[in-house]
DNA sequence: CGCCAGTAAGACAACGTTGTCAATTTAAGC
DNA sequence: GCTTAAATTGACAACGTTGTCTTACTGGCG
């Protein structure tokens, strides 16, 4: 009664240890052992396992095995992002993917929009799915109330009252969470992010350095931390070069490259247009550099984006960025989820990965020079 | 006996149906019941267990629940790109896990580099972790064999002989697999492509009726399938022209921007400099224009590439390419993948998604013209 | 020859869930 | 009041694996 035995219902299932077992006429602890490379096999018993195993094809199944284990670990982790197919997410999404695979670890990967609720709605389904950690980008975009409020002395950023309920849930169970791009909307989270308030200040004092006194900010949803930080920013920039800040050239709340090119074609065309443009983010800067390239102001109209982006250096003039280094932070970020799942009990860490600044053509135009290249 | 009981081992361990039907005073069956809403549960009890559940913080294990079931679904897919970080890429992923969120299905993503080793040892551990199906973009760099054979009347693909081992078993296995961007390895897999053949055939056709007569192709890896595809339309693409093969300036194997750009600065300094260039794939378009913008040859070498990119209409001249859609990709592929595991049994489907022809400028500057813009 | 240590192998329970079926309660019909 | 059907509820096994413990065997030593 060791190997005779019909193979009746071979259909579709995948082979498991039972199967294996049979066939090789031993019991299914002996399999075990085999596929986990335990001690305490024969020789004889191991060749016949093996030789079971590639009969049938025998794949381990790691869901039952974690199960079993304790659940303690799947060696997946979660990656929410703004989304996956935006360039800064996605290098981002590499970097992680590099040191996840160090730690034999896949990734879990959902774009939420900027929508909380979306997120939370990704974090069950990521949870469900027992990951041993997240990353997050936290979702910004307001779903009613009010994120930001303005005080007299600048901007306080106000927290969201977006329940995170199954972010919550998820830092309860001791799962560790990383955030990214953004602060933790709790306290005893880690994060890696970028200095944009500094960042921003630079930006504006390069303008200003090259004789602008007249400096727009165009920038993405104001209730997003990024924008927020940056437009603060910008604020002390032209308060350190002593300039004066001028409302009707704060364009704030653009939602896309075309929303920008719309934006800037105003600014310019209104009286006392600014001389210079500060873009606070990627889309942005593209939709300016296209509007001032149909106004064939290109060479005339300063420029500095934040955030870089392909080509930048192809346009004529190359466009001055502060350029993120989207890799670092996945990597840091990586890196300390591991660290964390590998027993680390340090208090919250909160990364600043430098940005740097890329002067390019843009950013270095003059008052009314007209800077001609090629 | 209902209630009462220390809650001794809270320590980190998640709430499990057993301890919230303790809680609740039933039975664990009821508390399934609950959780997935079958029906036979009367009001009061029902109640009692979503009060326990909250207290609790239950969270569902669907791992275990999967298991149960007969690991029938872990509503999770993967994902096998050349490159998250690549724009096709990612643009490829958003559309996939836009159909999969329809289909309350999570992504698992890798890249292979292309890679086939790498590819194995992704596809292994998204198995080994139950995925429903697989949309897969195959690795072809070589690892030692030969790929590509010459023959006297043109080009013949030689399927590679590396050893699909995992992907062949998860074929066997029965779980769908869908390919993208290049031919199914397997006679019996579904496809989505883009027929690069003819769309290259035709990139040729436009440039040789703006009066080209000697027209260079620049290419990535010629072992990569798509490659050998573009190489083939642009020879035939010269001979429905009626145009001669130069095999000088045909450049294979560009494997990077940089390389573009040596290999374009080469091909334009040779005594029978071409007149025009296709370049095969988006980054050696990008280094062909970094290289003719510093030769100053922007306006006098005319340029059609393969694959858009980013800020190509931004470039002066405006890139003229072929534009593949790559979230039609995506999109077509994950429609066919969950069409598969809703029990779809028809012959394997293999579609092709039009590339759109995108003339801005830089393909339609003719012979020794000079077409200056702004 | 008997005893003990050491190794190899298997029996069994358990991980957290759900399918099956039996037990219990409730309501209704005569 | 008694029978019967319907509705609730729970006991138990099972999914595929691994941890724990027991059993069977080997050989060495006194």
């Amino acid at each position: 009664m060791t190997t005779l035995t019909k193979l009746e219902g071979m259909a579709r299932r995948a082979a498991t240890m039972h199967d294996v077992a049979k066939i090789a006429g031993v019991s299914i602890k002996t399999v075990s052992r085999v596929v986990n490379n335990e001690a305490g096999v024969s020789p004889e018993l191991y060749d016949k396992v093996q030789k079971a195993m590639k009969l049938l094809d025998y794949q381990h199944n790691e869901v039952a095995s974690n199960l079993r284990r304790g659940s303690l670990r799947t060696a997946t982790i979660g990656l929410l992002l703004e989304d996956v197919s935006n360039p800064f997410s996605s290098a981002v999404h590499r970097a992680v993917e590099d040191v996840a695979r160090q730690h034999e670890t896949l990734v879990l990967t959902g774009s939420n929009d900027e929508d909380p609720a979306r997120e939370e709605e990704i974090v069950l389904a990521l949870t469900s799915r027992r990951v041993d950690g997240l990353i997050v980008m936290p979702a910004s975009r307001d779903t009613g109330g009010v994120l930001r409020k303005r005080q007299a002395n600048g901007l306080i950023l106000v927290d969201s009252n977006h329940d995170r309920a199954a972010l919550l849930r998820v830092r309860r169970s001791g799962r560790p969470v990383v955030f990214i791009d953004r602060p933790a909307p709790f306290a005893d989270a880690d994060s890696v992010m970028v200095d944009n308030r500094v960042s921003s200040t630079k930006a504006v004092l390069h303008l200003a350095q090259h004789g602008h006194t007249s400096i727009a900010f165009l920038g993405d949803w104001s209730n997003i931390w990024t924008t927020a930080e940056r437009h603060i920013g910008y604020i002390e920039g032209l308060a350190a070069a002593g300039l004066q800040l001028n409302a009707r050239i704060i364009k704030p709340d653009i939602w896309s490259s075309e929303a920008a090119h719309h934006a800037t074609t105003e600014l310019l065309n209104s009286k006392n247009a600014p001389t210079a443009l500060f873009t606070g983010q990627n889309l942005v800067t593209i939709g300016a550099v296209r509007a001032l390239q149909q106004l064939g102001l290109q060479h005339r109209v300063a420029l500095v984006g934040f955030d870089d982006f392909p080509m930048a250096d192809l346009l004529n003039p190359a466009v001055t960025v502060i350029a993120q280094d989207p890799a670092a932070i996945g990597r840091a970020a990586a890196e300390m989820l591991f660290a964390r799942l590998d027993g680390d009990r340090q208090p919250p860490q909160h990364l600043v990965v430098p940005t740097r600044f890329v002067a390019r053509g843009s950013g270095e135009l003059g008052i009314g020079e007209s800077g001609l290249v090629s």
